[in-house]
DNA sequence: TCTTGTCCCGACCGATCGTTCGGTTACTCT
DNA sequence: AGAGTAACCGAACGATCGGTCGGGACAAGA
């Protein structure tokens, strides 16, 4: 455990910028020289620290897919009737959504484009396709209604998590908390918009 | 009116092939090399048509926002009940997003890089708080659940909407229609999953 | 004080970016 | 047949892309 003994970048400190300045732009549209600017070292310095613009994209990645992963694992997801269980990571993975916000959020907006990014792509679907098998099972249960397909009720929860990113920003003090967030994601999602 | 003489490109029928290009590849990450191959004609001939790789995107969007604020000039939108009225927005919303569908993946897309992308999301802004203001009397006539922030169940509401883009592709025949998928919108953001 | 290794820099690389230009082909009209 | 023009092309433009290179500044251990 060695101490950095001048104020200096690290991979994970340089990474924090680079993914705030690949949400602004795109990652796309964002150039090295961007990132050098943004993280007030010069271009070539950032080689130093990692391997080039993909590894940033791929460490970010792999940080969002780590934490919902780890939802699945908890023991509130995996015990118990499947209607609970989808509840739980429905509020989890909102609530980690939030607390990683703009590492999820990179990896929402991948367009497959490199080896890098299609491999986030059938990440994120393995992450869906087992959350679509507790919407089943909730179903089979006669927990959930059965008149809207379970794929595509799935695909309208994770919609609607999802589309947080676009909108929350975790500095206002006057909004909503990570909390009441995850509280009106699950009780409009279960039990709807109207009265 | 004229027709055309033999089968060539028209600003329009080039626009289809770019969106496609776009949608797949990002904007950015789209070059007009990309675009010549996929069009069938060189990168200097798309000049000939179009002004430039810009104007395609302004046109583009310009589709998708002409076809989203048709529907607040529609009458179920303008007269009625306020939750009648946002019903009726929620579905036609639906159903013009998988009509226009590249159009309206194109304009969610932005990133507000170059002015065409940020009068984009103005213009979207515009939109969602028209719907905003349907909501908010919504719970002020007493048909919604008041115990949600009226700001962001619109904000949930279109989560939900817009991330259709992201799975629906018109050409599969098993899958749902349009309207199928427009009941399951309507049905899962005002009835709720639970039974 | 001298070496070692971390951290950073300016200069530069070949490749690719969006765009322009001069010219050729192919069709329509007279 | 000849003129006019819409559609297209290859070659090249300056700018910028992601990435490399040799070396300088600085701190820690000897």
């Amino acid at each position: 455990m060695t101490m950095p003994k001048r104020d200096t970048y690290t991979p994970e400190s340089l990474l924090a910028v680079a993914v705030e300045v690949f949400n602004e732009r795109g990652y796309d549209g964002t150039s090295m020289e961007h990132l050098s600017r943004a993280a007030g070292i010069s271009k070539s310095s950032i080689y130093h620290h990692v391997k080039g613009k993909e590894e940033l994209l791929r460490l970010a990645i792999s940080r969002a897919l780590d934490g919902l992963f780890g939802i699945l694992q908890e023991p509130e997801a995996r015990d118990g009737r499947a209607v609970e269980r989808l509840e739980h990571v429905t509020r989890r993975t909102t609530e980690v959504l939030m607390t990683e916000l703009p590492y999820v959020t990179l990896l929402l907006r991948v367009r497959g484009n490199t080896d890098t990014e299609r491999w986030a792509m059938a990440r994120r679907r393995d992450f869906d396709h087992e959350v679509a098998e507790l919407v089943k099972q909730a179903v089979a249960d006669g927990d959930l209604r059965p008149d809207v397909d379970a794929r595509l009720a799935t695909r309208l929860l994770f919609g609607m998590i999802n589309s947080i990113v676009e909108w929350y920003r975790p500095s206002r003090g006057g909004a909503a908390t990570a909390d009441e967030v995850a509280d009106a994601v699950v009780r409009t999602a279960f039990a709807g918009l109207r009265i």
